[in-house]
DNA sequence: CGGGGGCTTGAGGCCACTCAACGATAGTGG
DNA sequence: CCACTATCGTTGAGTGGCCTCAAGCCCCCG
């Protein structure tokens, strides 16, 4: 049931769920923090409308944005009785709530829930073992075709996209500094292989869908 | 059933497993290829007697390893239909072996089952997000140190760990080159962190956990 | 005893980082 | 309505941490 909530047009399966578990909904205000590392996880989340970075933190400071949510995802799935990351909205942000119980309570009687979880799980998985590869390996501007391409993949709707995070954020999710950021994706401009639409950089369009997919090795 | 196989003493859950599903063994030469990425994930495995590495690989033959699998570890699990990387033997190695069909056939009828297995993937996963901060934010003797305490934790039996993967496999499980790695362990040395056991460099003594951790941001 | 693999160590180079300045935009309060 | 400020992004100059290239040692094994 809760299969496929992770793709953006299945939310009407969400529908089929509250029947059944307590589903609520609640609105984050841009930059608010969801939940923190090491707070207990009572709750599943679906994202509704915005956009949300989960991340870990050394002591002093360094940030490693492990992934993005978008419309559709589900997250805070991974984590055990208390959460391994703090997730925060990106922008003003309606999230779904499913308590964890009532899901433990369903999953007892309904194998195919625990079964979807599974799913979701494995898929966040994989994800995360495709970043490892960037992040040990890949150079930088093969870092940032890769966060182009998966971003064009998961959000472009008419011929484009518009990112819901700062290049700080993109920096930290792809072990970089934001000048970095910067300068790899003006690279890429001035090879003609993205354009930016109108004055607001973080609307792109990817024109040379092949050569950005060749520099992602 | 599987629950709590990926630790090393549990091996005598896998008795009771045995009645059940087709469990086969197979015996690995050092170096040998168990699966490799793309092809069909039919097993899920268990480390009997070894070590094996999991990787993937970029065209131009960069690698990322992305986690090692040590004596009593099960892997194979993050798969869908097709595995996500190439997993072979660092030393001659023994493997259990079931058919992911039969686990799918008990699955059905035992929850329990899918919720180890569920178990099981999600600390799968919280190692992957452990190694994204790693690899992305950590520096060259913050990585090592961690590498350190990862596999005292995982491998020390009387006071010393052997390491059973070489320079490079440990340069491409941290994101580094070989001779950085090198370098790194033997700034440990000669801090009087650890110590080396005989004329093998492997055999590894942690004279100062708590050093080390504090490097370990 | 010759050859190869694994590890160490040194010298030099480069890719990404640091530090810094600047422009543009949005939100705020007088 | 307009400073004022904060945030965000870009761009340049210089640095440094890790990589590259290279040589040499040790051990194992044929």
């Amino acid at each position: 049931m809760f299969a496929g909530l992770s793709r953006p047009n299945s939310l009407t399966k969400f529908a089929a769920l509250q029947a059944r578990v307590t589903v609520s909904e609640h609105s984050y205000g841009k930059g608010t923090e969801i939940f923190g590392e090491d707070e207990p996880a009572d709750y599943v989340y679906q994202v509704a409308v915005g956009a949300v970075r989960s991340y870990k933190l050394l002591t002093d400071g360094r940030r490693q944005i492990g992934a993005f949510h978008l419309v559709g995802d589900v997250f805070g799935l991974g984590n055990a009785a208390v959460h391994r990351f703090t997730a925060e909205a990106i922008v003003d942000t309606k999230l779904h709530l499913v308590r964890r119980e009532s899901l433990e309570l369903i999953a007892q009687k309904n194998a195919v829930v625990i079964r979807d979880l599974l799913t979701m799980t494995r898929s966040n998985l994989q994800h995360a073992e495709d970043h490892m590869l960037l992040l040990g390996r890949k150079t930088a501007l093969e870092r940032v075709a890769t966060f182009l391409l998966e971003m064009d993949r998961r959000l472009t709707t008419a011929g484009f996209f518009a990112l819901p995070m700062s290049r700080r954020d993109i920096a930290d999710y792809l072990g970089l500094t934001l000048e970095t950021v910067s300068r790899e994706i003006h690279q890429l401009y001035d090879r003609g292989i993205l354009e930016f639409l109108s004055e607001n950089q973080r609307q792109i369009v990817v024109l040379d869908h092949e050569r950005l997919a060749n520099l992602d090795l």
